[in-house]
RNA sequence: GCAAGAGUGGCGGAAUUGGCAGACGCACUGGACUCAAAAUCCAGCGGGCUCAACACCCGUGCGGGUUCGACUCCCGCCUCUUGCACCA
């Protein structure tokens, strides 16, 4: 039979609630160790079996840490402002405060039967008024910033310099509006008519994916001026201990490249085009020239002939969804404008295209096509018909572009020669050149783009930003925050491009009180993202109503690294981690925390499969439920099970019979110490653990700590199984080694390690215990198994004293009868002694 | 296409300054206990050869290489996963 699981993680659980166990200390004398989640969304299904893996592995660490001395912070909150809410807001005809309210206890019901030991004390929402009150403070503080390109740093915008020439207040608020790290734009998005709002880019494919249509569309939309620390988030990838795919794909995602800006002068017509490359070494090579459909000079440029053609091609590509003008558009298409560019390297006439294998938001949004080097301009050249000239060797274009460095060639011009040198030398010249002659100069491109930070939707903060009827505005002040959102009526989507805020005239509508003066209120609402920016910095002071953390306690848990160690899954490697590191990048500028990083140690857990190594949706129907599996087995054996099921980083399957070994492992533990009648076992004396029990006992110990560090926690509930089946088969179980396992098994199986813990006799918690250390003189071991072989190959084997020394253990080898028969015959031409592994004979 | 990571028994997985491949668990087989079953306990469990033991041979995706010795290091492939994808 099972041990009674049930009856004790419940009373064990509301023990630890009422006696505050994990109650987060801070403790000056000792050092702090903050441990973190990605915290939820809670969404109206509940937990899945997912979430605890994270969670449970946090919770050892945690556990691990205090047991070791640390002030620890594990604290778990919500992210509840978002789309599904709203939705499910809509459905049930309930407001979204509702909805967030009962979803979030049925989470914190769901957490809690799993025994995790975080601080609720420190629970955040980020749809609580006291939250947002400084969401929205922390938005003011980077809507009044500027990025000082000098210091390189952000800078309050009152600091901004003002050009003298400016007077006119208004013309000053622009000047000062254009450079605000919050922005306001007029950009295409991605709209999406039947979700009411935009999207950002990554968002697109989940909710196609659900059947929505998306479409492009300009609109005038809130923007963070992420760009600006483009370099500081490449730069500062280098100091985090993170998973080397995720440092790779922000580091795609930044896509810094280096090269140089050329103007072409649009010949006969006074405009210029300006294009970006990353190899201007191949200017001569430029024959034509593309624009992005979306250039703003197409319009000024195309000739009377080409005007309808290129209308009708901009209108066609409008249409085009990104999907088509991508992934599908391996053909590449495009129509002449009928104007000339000409070449500053050659003075060439050159014509220019429109064709939307341009991007508009790239670079310049046109480009200089070098056919004979470039493979995109190589086809278009070919489709075309436009001249392909060959400017680097060796080797030969006819059939593609030449796209290697190599050494340059028909590159000259009156005043500059670039042939017979390497690309790098040719790139430097050419620059340098361009740079003397005002026709360009050297240039870093970024792929990153500014964040679109607005939303259209009801459930998210909103902007505390006043638009007065002469045109100025201004921000909210600390002591008129939060803004919170009205109450509404209907938070359906209008089929307009506002939110439903906009339909509460009496909080769009009014006079400020402040000013005295006519006022509308900013009717988008942030994206979820932006709670999710410095949750974690709230959760060191969560109930401060002065700041959103005191000065002290920020810097008593952020440290000098910050979060410690951050455990979430991968699909935030690029979203939530880059705009976090963004966010807190300018409060660490403005001074408001202490690291220029928010994260130290970052880690993903895997996904778990269902049991057909698929993974979990409801239409497959393997979805498991975590209270089901609690029920059934308990929630040590569902936190030990998850933990034991392979690499914590890996995707792996459930499976259920993997469940019952950890049941019956956990039975074991409990019969190492209960007999059947529900007494104290007999045989668990007050004596000394044989020798070869206190090298188990300690290399439990030794591997328990090295594994959590490790985050490898299946080796170390492998080794807590040794350790049972050699206590098992023990016929006297001495107390003190049982007691020191227990220790090592309490942040794995908190409920179980704690009972059986009392029942030896303690009364204070297991889980405030100081973690056994280490004896290294009981893992010595007298004598080791060698290996014996002849010329490699194992022949035998020998158990010698840990200490024998070369000749004691060749002669020991040579003794051994299966090593005889392999040398028969044969003269030895080498020996090779590895003390403690093996003896090797090399001999022919 | 580019980038990152992975490939080990019937299954999940262990093992890295190069030194006994398969720890631990699951499944399976046998035994003990039982009238019997379940549970529990004990033992076995990569493949080949062998009645069996000893001995021997093969074996970490494939093909080469370095080395006394390679799951581990190097070169070239194949497959899978994830991410990015006309980024000039």
């Amino acid at each position: 039979m099972h041990y009674p699981f049930s009856d004790i993680e419940k009373q064990w659980q509301d023990r630890w609630s009422s006696e505050h166990t994990y109650r987060s200390t801070e403790d000056p004398s000792k050092p702090k160790y903050y441990v973190l989640d990605m915290f939820p969304y809670p969404s109206g299904t509940g937990l899945h079996i997912g979430h605890p893996e994270g969670y449970t592995a946090t919770d050892i660490v945690s556990r691990f840490k205090r047991m070791c001395g640390y002030n620890v912070l594990h604290p778990m909150g919500f992210d509840a402002f978002g789309l599904p809410t709203e939705r499910q807001a809509m459905v049930e005809n309930i407001h979204p405060t509702v909805i967030t309210e009962r979803n979030v206890s049925t989470f914190m019901r769901q957490l809690q039967r799993i025994g995790f030991d975080f601080d609720w004390t420190r629970m955040v929402n980020t749809t609580d008024p006291e939250y947002m009150k400084w969401t929205q403070w922390m938005f003011l503080q980077i809507y009044n910033a500027w990025y000082d390109a000098d210091k390189n740093k952000a800078r309050p915008i009152s600091e901004l310099p003002i050009p003298e020439h400016l007077s006119d207040p208004l013309e000053i608020e622009r000047y000062r509006d254009e450079r605000r790290l919050a922005y306001i734009a007029h950009i295409p998005v991605n709209w999406c008519e039947a979700l009411g709002t935009v999207l950002a880019n990554e968002e697109v494919d989940e909710w196609v994916g659900k059947g929505y249509t998306v479409e492009r569309r300009p609109m005038r939309q809130w923007m963070m001026r992420i760009t600006a620390y483009a370099q500081r988030l490449l730069d500062d990838l280098q100091t985090l201990d993170w998973p080397a795919s995720t440092v790779e794909m922000q580091r795609n995602w930044i896509g810094r490249s280096e090269g140089a800006e050329i103007r072409f002068p649009v010949a006969d017509h006074d405009a210029v085009i300006t294009a970006f490359t990353t190899r201007p070494d191949t200017v001569f090579g430029a024959t034509y020239m593309v624009l992005a459909p979306e250039h703003p000079l197409v319009d000024r440029i195309t000739t009377e002939e080409q005007h309808i053609t290129v209308v009708e091609y901009r209108n066609a590509a409008a249409l085009k969804s990104d999907l088509e003008r991508t992934e599908l558009a391996k053909v590449k298409t495009g129509v002449p404008t009928g104007a000339y560019a000409v070449n500053p390297a050659t003075g060439e006439r050159i014509p220019i295209w429109v064709a939307d294998y341009v991007l508009a938001h790239y670079g310049t949004g046109a480009i200089m096509a070098v056919p004979g080097h470039d493979q995109r301009d190589y086809d278009f050249a070919r489709k075309y018909s436009l001249p392909i000239v060959q400017v680097v060797g060796p080797g030969s274009i006819d059939d593609h572009a030449l796209t290697e460095p190599g050494t340059a060639m028909n590159s000259e011009n009156a005043s500059v020669s670039l042939n017979g040198l390497s690309t790098d030398e040719a790139k430097r010249t050419i620059s340098n050149w361009l740079e003397a002659t005002g026709t360009g100069r050297a240039r870093i491109q970024f792929k990153l783009r500014d964040w679109l930070f607005s939303r259209q939707r009801y459930w998210g903060e909103p902007i505390p930003i006043l638009f007065f009827d002469d045109g100025t505005k201004r921000s909210l002040d600390l002591d008129e925050l939060p803004l919170v959102l009205p109450e509404v009526e209907d938070f359906n989507p209008k089929g307009t491009v506002e939110s439903a805020l906009s339909t509460v005239d009496s909080w769009v509508n009014f006079t400020d009180p402040k000013t005295g003066k006519h006022a509308r209120l900013e009717t988008n609402t942030m994206p979820q993202w932006a709670g999710s920016c410095w949750y974690f910095l709230r959760y060191c002071d969560p109930e401060n109503t002065d700041r959103f953390a005191s000065t002290e306690r920020e810097r008593f848990w952020m440290g000098d690294s910050g979060v410690d160690l951050y455990i979430g899954g991968a699909e935030h490697a690029v979203l939530h981690l880059m705009y976090a590191r963004f966010w807190h990048k300018v409060l660490f500028d403005l001074g408001h925390v202490s690291t220029a990083e928010p994260v130290k140690r970052l880690f993903h857990q895997g996904l778990i499969l269902g049991e057909d190594g698929r993974k979990m949706s409801k239409s497959l129907g393997n979805v498991l439920n975590p209270d089901e599996v609690i029920d059934q087995v308990g929630a040590d054996a569902l936190r030990l099970y998850e933990m034991f099921l392979g690499p914590l980083e890996a995707s792996k399957p459930w499976n259920t019979k993997g469940v019952e070994g950890i049941t019956r492992f956990l039975d074991r533990v409990w019969r190492l110490v209960v007999a059947d009648d529900g007494s104290l076992r007999t045989d668990l004396q007050d004596v000394a653990p044989t020798p070869e029990q206190d090298r188990v006992l300690h290399a439990t110990i030794k591997k328990t700590r090295e594994d959590i560090d490790a985050l490898s926690m299946n080796t170390a509930i492998a080794q807590f199984m040794i350790f049972v089946n050699e206590f098992t088969g023990a016929e006297v179980r001495p107390k003190s080694a049982i007691e020191r396992f227990l220790q090592c098994l309490a942040p794995f199986a908190p409920h179980i390690a704690e009972e059986l813990w009392h029942r030896m006799g303690h009364t204070e918690s297991i889980h405030l215990s100081a973690f056994p250390e280490v004896d290294e003189t009981k893992l010595v071991q007298n004598e080791v198994e060698i290996v014996l072989q002849v010329n490699s190959k194992i022949r035998g084997k020998a158990v010698v004293p840990v200490n024998a020394d070369q000749a004691a253990m060749e002669a020991i080898a040579l003794a051994d009868a299966t090593v005889q028969k392999h040398l028969e015959g044969l003269t030895i031409r080498k020996k090779i002694v590895v003390p403690g592994k093996l003896v090797n004979f090399i001999a022919n």
